[in-house]
DNA sequence: CAAAAACATGAGCCAAATCTCGCATTTGCT
DNA sequence: AGCAAATGCGAGATTTGGCTCATGTTTTTG
């Protein structure tokens, strides 16, 4: 199957007894984990299906396609993703300029620590309910960009946090990749890489 | 076949001659082609040799197995990719550091326009003669830094250059995702970023 | 309890992709 | 011309992984 063929990914049943939700949830964290580790055309029905005690079948019985799968993971991370960048609106204006910079970096490193298929799933071809997810993200970073410097206004303040979460995604991509004696270094200099992006954004006067 | 195994990827037998030596540029040309659009996963090698005018068979000859094909091609590359650095040396130090900030971004998407299937190739786990040709380059984006500003030091300068190539790469991710009405925003901002990052390293007196 | 609905299973179907192999053809050389 | 090596070919062997389905078990419902 292509990645970039676009399937029916509606649940093909929901589950209606506690076994049934139990086994759904132990195949999500478990599909999680194989494509965090694996990737998401690496990884494979029957190794999910394996690795969460159950079978093949039981697998299909809630999903349609292995794409259906890689959605509902993604699903379930949003909430929690939404509320990490929620918290930062609401402390972004005690922060100094440099201080908001480096946060803005550990709350993403924080996102995937909690949600390590996250970057995986960025393969798959981002449904049209997934890009609204990800436009709302967007505009709680530019709220929390408001929030430290009200002056900014808001059309430039969309457009920065879209650089924000260029950088930050690309910082991820790599931090991924490398080892954990590198990643201290990944963070430290990607911190200052935005901080020489944002501090004058949000110092000077004339935004 | 995973993309995380090793497999050997040296040459099955080298062309002797004219005709086997224009089927292999022919191939590799294709391959770089198909690969671009498509991506490592997706390129099949039926689709490579048919659209070489080729057959597998044929294909299967040169190259004893899907990686060596995309190894062949990522060393076709380095020698250019390491002129085009080479080339920023030499200039480097008659630029400004805005303008040298924005020569690396530019550079950078000179080489992917050069060479479409280059991000493509990313997918494929790096060989150690990748990795080492990989540092060469790293050392050329320090020296241009060197040539800009002597005084950096050799140590310093090669952990700038880590920190461009891991925010042109993430940018290039970018930047090859998106459709042309986003390219250009995407190009300026990411310019903005590296100007923020590499001016006042570049300028300041206590680096 | 009996019937229905929900859930579980895994052998195997199927399509797709990699790679082999035996044979045909072309090239280069003397 | 004639020979050997190099090259070309593509049917099909093999593997792999998504997905179906017939059959069996557990839970709910009336």
């Amino acid at each position: 199957m292509s990645v970039s063929s676009r399937l029916n990914t509606t649940p093909r049943r929901v589950p209606q007894q506690r076994r049934g939700k139990r086994r759904v949830s132990a195949l999500l964290d478990t599909a999680a984990a194989v494509i965090a580790e694996k990737g998401y055309e690496q990884a494979t029905m029957s190794e999910i299906a394996r690795r969460a005690h159950s079978s093949i079948g039981s697998l299909y019985q809630f999903f349609p396609n292995k794409q259906a799968v890689a959605e509902a993971v993604r699903e379930q991370y949003i909430e929690d993703i939404n509320r990490s960048w929620t918290d930062l609106v609401g402390v972004a204006a005690k922060l100094s300029p440099e201080q908001l910079s480096r946060r803005l970096v550990t709350v993403q490193l924080e996102i995937v620590e909690r949600h390590p298929a996250l970057l995986a799933l960025l393969e798959i071809p981002p449904t049209s309910r997934t890009w609204r997810r990800r436009e709302l993200i967007r505009v709680r970073v530019a709220m929390a960009l408001m929030a430290h410097k009200p002056r900014l206004g808001e059309s430039k303040a969309l457009r920065i946090a879209s650089v924000v979460q260029l950088v930050s995604r690309g910082l991820l991509t790599l931090y991924a990749k490398s080892d954990d004696r590198e990643r201290a270094g990944i963070v430290e200099e990607f911190k200052a890489v935005l901080v020489g992006y944002l501090a004058p954004k949000l110092k000077s006067q004339r935004g």
